[in-house]
DNA sequence: CAAATATGATTAGCCTCCCAAAGTATTTAA
DNA sequence: TTAAATACTTTGGGAGGCTAATCATATTTG
């Protein structure tokens, strides 16, 4: 068998993962948001029509559970919720200003060592990182997964469970 | 500015670490282990020495948690505690034949689809991806962190705060 | 139109995660 | 032989995340 690569590669990802998980909750400790918080926070600013559904789905979380972070995001008064006139079922979130500055102020939670440090390297290695990421993207099922549509026209369609 | 490939390989990021979360936690469903105690499970099959606290600072967690992890792991009969004749105060864990079927069954968090596809992928495309994430780790700090220490002779000094 | 069904959100209940602080036992150092 | 350090456990607490049940509103349909 020739150099198998898989293993040092899982193993890079494993640290990687691992490291980006310690280090977002150290942030989170920090900045007062929880990962999870930041996340639904970042989701929530990031488009205009923030229902809870919505944000469940694109993060893949159960309704509920959204329910139970933005609770907390209102209660900390970073989010409002409003019932739609349009479907008075529907509540739509909105962060405040305290909500836009605090992800101002953490405004990423890989970016604060990562921007700097990514833009040192030369233009390839970027390229080469980015491209590699892709590709990780397809071999773990996470292409089509939402990071943060910025325009949410019409229902999109994603059936494809993901499992890795 | 020329085209910022910051942002997109963030985004790349996030959707690898998302997706990777989701399907850890879903295998973990059908395996009846939980993402931690596959870490810390997987950590104690890894070495001969386990001590709660060679976990604990393997897989940066406090002491405290991994009592608790491993509380369950032993009433799920895949590990066994016993005390050190050297040091009393120790605890020496052991995966039972239980726990390295489990390990065995579920062989990694991310092998399962991961492996093949990976396989599938042109040698120089593996290269690239295995070198990327190696370049990521330094960026992000994680160069330095256990992953599976197999032999840990002495104490491992790491100091450095990972921080993302 | 009224009844049945569907949808969006919340509630309730459950278990896990992860930690800090305090407690216990053992070992080492003074 | 006492004081300090070490290894682990206990306790208590705030999240996180899920499913199932519930409530209110919308839509479909007989």
């Amino acid at each position: 068998m020739e150099s198998d690569l898989s293993n040092p590669t899982l193993q890079a990802l494993r640290r990687i993962l691992r490291a980006t998980e310690i280090g977002s909750r150290k942030l989170a400790t920090t900045t007062g948001l929880t990962p999870s918080q930041m996340l639904v926070l970042r989701e929530i600013e990031g488009r205009d029509q923030a229902t809870p559904s919505a944000i469940a789905s694109a993060l893949k979380f159960s309704q509920a559970t959204i329910t139970n972070v933005v609770d907390r995001l209102v209660l900390s008064g970073l989010v409002t919720r409003e019932r739609s006139d349009r479907d008075k079922r529907q509540i739509m979130l909105h962060a405040t200003a305290a909500g836009r500055e605090a992800l101002a102020c953490a405004p990423d939670l890989l970016q604060s060592q990562f921007t700097d440090r990514f833009a040192s390297l030369a233009a390839w290695e970027q390229a080469m990182i980015l491209a590699s990421l892709e590709k990780l993207s397809v071999i773990l099922g996470a292409q089509d997964m939402d990071v943060a549509p910025l325009l949410d026209s019409g229902a999109i369609d994603r059936s494809e469970p993901v499992a890795i």
